[in-house]
DNA sequence: TACACATGCTGAATCGAATCAGCACGATCA
DNA sequence: TGATCGTGCTGATTCGATTCAGCATGTGTA
């Protein structure tokens, strides 16, 4: 049934009657261009198939200087949703453009990073995707300018490396929309830290501003604690503990939401009845809150396919940095608009 | 300062004075068995340095037929814990043995599968580790019967191959172990269905039984429901409504346990106070909620890590299924043992 | 008839390392 | 003195594909 051993190249030519050079140039599709004959084409074909035959990678790579693979380097994969989507969305890309991911994870220490840049280039990937977890600034490692690289949820502001990063800013205004369109009236708080030398918090807080300068309004106050649930809990709790009564609040990314939930929940104050809430990150912890939060989500599959794309595209690699939207995943934690009023737009 | 382009060996055995055949020797470790002089290697190790040489991982793979390389096949990548943190677990493991991942995704389709596992074939991987999201009985795909192969999360009773698995039913025991060293008084019940495909929740379940029975007790009843924070609510609550007053609840994930949490809330009932509540996976979730469920983890790196060595350790690829201890994630939602007590074990 | 030209193919070199078989040399032994 | 043996190394081949340069044909043109 199967073939005794593994056939090559020379065995389907042999069947067919043709060079081992004939052959080669029907696979690799270039047997107009070397005007083999329609009948030769064929026979080649079905040798093909009757040995079942099929190319030896290694010997492929080895003379072309091209693995068909797509190297992923990453901080953390660990850290569930970001990256596992990010990897979902460009494994499925590389897949279709017949490469494969090869993936390794730094944890953060540069000696690892290192190394992997190091394997990767010895193994000749046809490109590598840096990303990281929390969208930043960074300094990309030198040895990367060796090969083709492509930024994924940072980027290098010294450096031409093509990046795709989630459009914050847009993210913020989108997220104070929600609020608006839903005719809060008291005042909006936002809930979580924004360290500088991530980009994700300045920028949805000034989307967030901006947002609301149109309409004379602007974030009363910043709430700030990290992007945790007891973080956010605890300072939230406090805050409230003061005499704090917001109309809306609108927490930086989805655990935070979490904790101003419970929070919340602690006074006695009623989601959207009394607080109305946004969120960012869109994870599946928002479809989790009882109701629902709404977020404003991370594009993690289109960055990761996207990213494999203007990789493995050729002449799609430009220089600069990509801003992908930020879609709103719906939730019920802001009040109903009366049903004679028009659907808003952002 | 960098060499002008790649060194190769025959370049180093020029610059050491040796013939290309020395110099590979030196390089794979057979120095000693070839008896190459003490002086010859220094040359070839300090030519190495000088010019910065790589070996070319297409030659060695072509001429070797191996890659160093092992292949990760799983349906769902992107449903975050716990493919994620156990490819962290593998990729470390596999990088420590100078191995990368090459990781292809399914998305739970037979045809991409097929596809995946050629493509892996063909790229010569040393081996293959194939992973389900959900623990259970499946068929290996005949094809990975050509490569040394791996099961992780799941299981084929139809074959020989290794599996890794975690010890659901001692988690069971020890999810049990929890309530009845807490002294828990009142009725023990179960949240989540039990599907027969998967063996989970079954398992789980079983070791519940089995770990009641040792006290005379038994699980009172199972509340089904899918493992899902809305369903689990939503089961919980009409559950609730009926007039139910358990003593302490084990749901099967720490979904479940969000949803338990957020019903018992809504009936105006404590944890630990009123009721006591464990779980399993011991995802990050479970360290969410307030107070912390108690969660039983499954062995998510681990389970990664040793599948990667048993794949790459001479001769530790035994048949059979191999089963992880599932930890004790610790929280607030059982009473605290009375400070005399002596510490309990399982 | 001769010459150019298109057609349809092939031989041989190449990618860069691993490895088998064997060679030259000096020391040892009978 | 010649045979034997250990030491330290190397030449040539191989892995399996890609690809350049070129070689027979047949066909049209001067």
């Amino acid at each position: 049934m199967s073939p005794r051993s593994k056939a090559k190249l020379s065995d389907v030519a042999t069947r067919a009657g043709v060079s081992a050079t004939t052959a080669s140039y029907v696979l690799t599709g270039r047997a107009t261009e070397m005007r083999i004959s329609e009948s030769a084409e064929q026979r080649v074909r079905q040798a093909v198939a009757e040995l079942g035959y099929r190319p030896n990678r290694s010997a492929q790579n080895l003379r072309t200087s091209r693995t068909s693979t797509v190297g992923v380097i990453s901080d953390f994969v660990a850290s569930g949703h970001f990256s596992s989507q990010m990897l979902a969305g460009a494994s499925e890309a590389a897949l279709q453009r017949d490469h494969l991911l090869v993936i390794g994870e730094t944890s953060g220490d540069a000696e690892v990073e290192r190394l992997l840049i190091e394997e990767m280039i010895d193994r000749q990937v046809d490109g590598i995707l840096y990303v990281t977890r929390t969208g930043m600034e960074i300094q990309v490692p030198e040895k990367l300018a060796e090969t083709r690289t492509v930024l994924v949820n940072c980027f290098d502001p010294d450096s031409p490396l093509p990046a795709f990063v989630p459009d914050e800013f847009g993210g913020g205004r989108t997220a104070a929309s929600v609020l608006l369109d839903a005719d809060v009236t008291g005042d909006i708080h936002v809930v979580g830290e924004t360290p500088p030398h991530t980009f994700a918090g300045p920028q949805r807080l000034a989307g967030i501003n901006d947002r609301l300068a149109e309409v004379g309004r602007s974030v009363t106050s910043v709430v700030p604690c990290p992007w945790a649930v007891e973080a956010a809990y605890e300072a939230t709790h406090a805050w409230l503990a003061t005499g704090a009564r917001p109309g809306g609040l609108i927490c930086l990314n989805d655990r935070v939401a979490m904790g101003v939930y419970q929070a919340l929940a602690e006074h006695g104050l009623d989601i959207p009845g009394d607080v109305s809430v946004v969120s960012f990150d869109g994870t599946e912890l928002a479809t989790w809150l009882r109701p629902r939060v709404i977020s404003v989500a991370l594009p993690f599959v289109e960055l990761g396919a996207r990213a494999v794309q203007s990789l493995l595209e050729p002449g799609a690699l430009a220089p600069g940095v990509v801003r992908l939207p930020m879609p709103l995943m719906p939730g019920g934690s802001v009040p109903a608009l009366p049903p004679t009023k028009e659907q808003p737009h952002v």
